[in-house]
DNA sequence: TGTGGGAATT
């Protein structure tokens, strides 16, 4: 759809999506963007669910599907369901409310005999994740055929839930209902999945003792089995003793070795094979995407007798992988048909880029399009809020969630917690966190992280002993997390005892990034001699970041010569850094050595080092808007500076002077306070005082720290404009309030 | 009711 479209106008309808029901994120305003969107009434929910029809529709009927989805003229309206249209109807994904409706009409219809419609009904528990209600009716059925105990394991295999598929796998065996050749396949991709070789090698010995070894099917589900649990040979070996072989088994077999890492081998099973299908030249496509050799990719691409959606998306992703935006978006608009896996891809390409309002927008195009969002959308678009602060947006697509029915996965209540977390809102990240029913490593490691980043490190002590509690196995992140809340309070003890934990209880050897946080939590706490010296002692070669962490302490506590020394290294390390240069010089201004800053300046203008452009963004009205220092791409351009010259001025009255050596330019007074004046994050509160009321506190991110000018004059601002404002800097969050700051200043 | 191929989190 082309918003800017005027002769379109006439038949669409102008909404500005907080008064409306509809659910479509609105447009991005930011510099470039209109606020607004269109939609056409046509063809929305809106219009269904006004449509008084519905009322009249028989019941059962009226339940079934949320309305932009219901047939209106598939059936007869005035006649009961018949078994075909029940049939068909319970082939797409119910609410837990409308599978009742269905198992309560099965019931007073005595369909219950029925196999193919109550078989049906189960299947359709499996669909719509369902698994609790199907368990519930499985396990009041007296004797369960055998379709039932194959459908149960279908609908926990295909619901991830592979060790309950296996479990009903031994109690039908337990119970002596004998297995047919419908069983198998499906425990075998439980078995892959669990990558219980084991397993997968008993019932391979029961597909033989049963006589079902001649079956083509089962083999390839043996030969599946065995390359998803590493072991290509033992594939090979039955591959090999198979007399006719059809296109799936080769491919099987060919995508075996892909996944067993020998792609010389899929190659030349690939050259050799008889007969191939899309299938077989995707699976070259991907894998020559995935090792990166994006042109053999591109040549199977454009040779390939037919393409299907797949081979798209294979070759879309293959430009994903490797970040190239554009070449992804070129393909993308060529390509005719477009699935929510190809939008996935897309989106999630930006985000990995760092093109988190591209990202933003390719979604609200998603929301217009005819392809609707599925959970790996919104956890590809979450990170993207998170990047951005943006916590209304964020809050919307939570909401967005719920409205939709997306599932709450794992990955989905990850991605929440740490938006939540990373736009400030702890309580929320821990009420996600309570209400995930599945709780693993990476959920936990998110909880403890944000935690950790927002000093409530007592809490996040109880989250790992909770973790532990659970039988999850920590992992490196996870003591990355608990070293960081020790070292935003100050517990050095405690530090040091997880440090050791680490090692001594999980056998987890610590990586650099654990000397890391063992630096920053020596250096904050004072102890910048033990710091350095465990730098030394490191057994790996010491990161920049370390030497930074050092780096910083050396600044909170005024050492100037220990910071000398580091920054030194660091600046022979990465000499191209600016960040480096910038916290020496503002060492060396603080100490009164002023010349040494003009010297350090002189340096960086030598070698070419550029300043990092500061960037800070702000959402108003769920709108992100991003400011680069001195920008003026903002439609309310005008009024920000305006507004800024007033702030400057109101402030100055009461006392601020901007504080000049944190301006690094070597240009003349007047022209370094301008260029203070316009710090990014500056613009941005500007624009957040000029377009909220007082009571809404303003909320920035930044890419870069905060520096000492920008600091004092948050402060001061919070004080005299009566604001709370929380900014994020790139490591750590600033709560300002009534003229202090959450930080006491250290960071 | 079964086999192969594309997407996600700290």
């Amino acid at each position: 759809m082309n918003a800017t479209d005027s002769q379109q106008v006439n038949s669409w309808f102008y909404l500005s999506w907080q008064s409306s029901s509809v659910d479509h994120l609105p447009f991005q305003s930011g510099p470039f963007k209109a606020h607004q969107f269109l939609i056409d009434v046509s063809n929305t929910s809106v219009a269904h669910s006004s449509n008084p029809t519905k009322e009249r529709l028989f019941p059962l009927m009226a339940c079934l599907s949320p309305p932009s989805t219901f047939p209106l003229q598939a059936h007869n309206l005035d006649s009961k369901p018949t078994e075909e249209w029940l049939l068909s109807s319970l082939k797409s994904p119910k609410t837990p409310m409308q599978l009742k409706t269905f198992h309560a009409h099965i019931i007073k219809t005595n369909l219950t005999q029925n196999d193919l419609i109550f078989g049906q009904l189960f299947l359709c528990c499996s669909i719509s994740n369902a698994m609790n209600y199907a368990t519930d009716i499985f396990s009041n059925i007296r004797k369960p055929k055998l379709f039932f105990y194959n459908a149960m394991i279908k609908g926990y295999s295909q619901n991830g839930h592979h060790y309950k598929a296996l479990q009903m796998y031994s109690l039908m065996r337990s119970r002596s209902v004998s297995c047919d050749s419908f069983t198998f396949p499906v425990v075998l991709r439980s078995v892959s999945s669990l990558n219980e070789i084991q397993t997968g090698k008993e019932l391979h010995g029961v597909v033989m003792k049963m006589g079902l070894y001649s079956k083509l099917i089962l083999q390839t589900a043996l030969i599946d089995m065995y390359c998803s649990c590493g072991s290509a040979d033992s594939a090979r070996f039955i591959f090999d003793r198979i007399l006719e072989r059809d296109v799936i088994c080769w491919n099987t077999m060919i995508a075996g070795y892909v996944k067993c890492g020998e792609f010389n081998k899929a190659r030349e099973l690939f050259d050799r094979s008889p007969s191939r299908n899309v299938s077989s030249w995707n699976t070259l496509v991907d894998m020559y995407c995935k090792t990166g050799d994006i042109e053999i990719a591109r040549q199977f691409f454009d040779e390939m007798p037919e393409k299907d959606i797949i081979t798209w998306n294979a070759m879309l992703s293959g430009y994903a992988k490797i970040g190239e935006c554009e070449s992804a978006r070129k393909l993308f608009d060529q390509m005719v048909k477009r699935n929510v896996v190809s939008w996935n891809v897309l989106i999630t390409c930006h985000v990995h880029n760092r093109r988190f309002l591209e990202a933003l927008d390719l979604f609200r195009m998603m929301q217009v399009s005819d392809v609707k969002p599925n959970e790996v959308t919104v956890v590809s678009v979450i990170p993207a809020c998170a990047h951005l602060g943006a916590l209304e947006l964020g809050k919307w697509i939570h909401g967005y969630i719920n409205r939709n029915h997306i599932k709450m996965d794992v990955y989905v209540n990850t991605s929440l917690i740490d938006m939540y977390g990373k736009c400030g809102n702890v309580e929320e990240a821990i009420g996600v966190f309570d209400n995930a029913k599945v709780k693993d490593t990476f959920l936990f490691n998110t909880m403890i992280e944000v935690l950790a980043m927002h000093g409530r490190a007592e809490v996040a002590f109880r989250i790992f002993m909770c973790m532990r509690r659970e039988g999850l196995k920590p992992n490196e992140v996870t003591f990355i997390g608990l070293l960081k809340a020790c070292s935003h309070v100050g517990m050095v003890d405690t530090g040091l005892k997880y440090f050791e934990m680490m090692r001594e209880e999980f056998g987890l050897t610590p990586k650099v990034e654990h000397f890391g946080c063992m630096v920053d939590l020596l250096g904050r706490a004072g102890h910048l001699q033990e710091a350095h010296e465990l730098i030394t002692k490191m057994p790996m070669e010491p990161h920049p970041v370390v030497w930074g962490s050092l780096l910083g302490a050396c600044k909170i506590h005024g050492n100037v010569e220990l910071a000398e020394e580091v920054a030194l290294r660091l600046v022979e390390l990465e000499p191209q850094s600016c960040g480096n240069y910038v916290l020496l010089s503002n060492i060396y201004s603080k100490a009164g050595r002023f010349n040494e800053a003009v010297e350090l300046r002189k340096m960086m203008k030598e070698k070419g080092v550029k300043k990092q452009p500061g960037c800070s963004s702000i959402e108003v009205n769920h709108v992100v808007s991003e400011f680069f220092a001195g920008d003026r791409a903002h439609p309310k351009c005008k009024e920000i500076y305006e507004q800024l010259d007033k702030m400057v001025k109101r402030l100055k009255a009461e006392g601020y002077e901007p504080c000049i050596s944190s301006a690094l330019h070597d240009v003349d007074m007047n022209e370094k306070e301008q260029t203070l004046v316009h710090h990014s994050e500056k613009l941005a509160v500007a624009f957040g005082l000029i377009s909220t009321d007082n009571r809404t506190p303003i909320r920035i991110v930044k890419n870069l720290r905060v520096c000492d000018d920008c600091h004092i004059f948050m402060k001061m601002v919070s004080k005299y404009y009566d604001r709370q404002m929380v900014i994020r800097d790139c490591s750590r969050f600033h709560h300002f309030s009534n003229g202090s700051c959450s930080c006491s200043d250290y960071w």
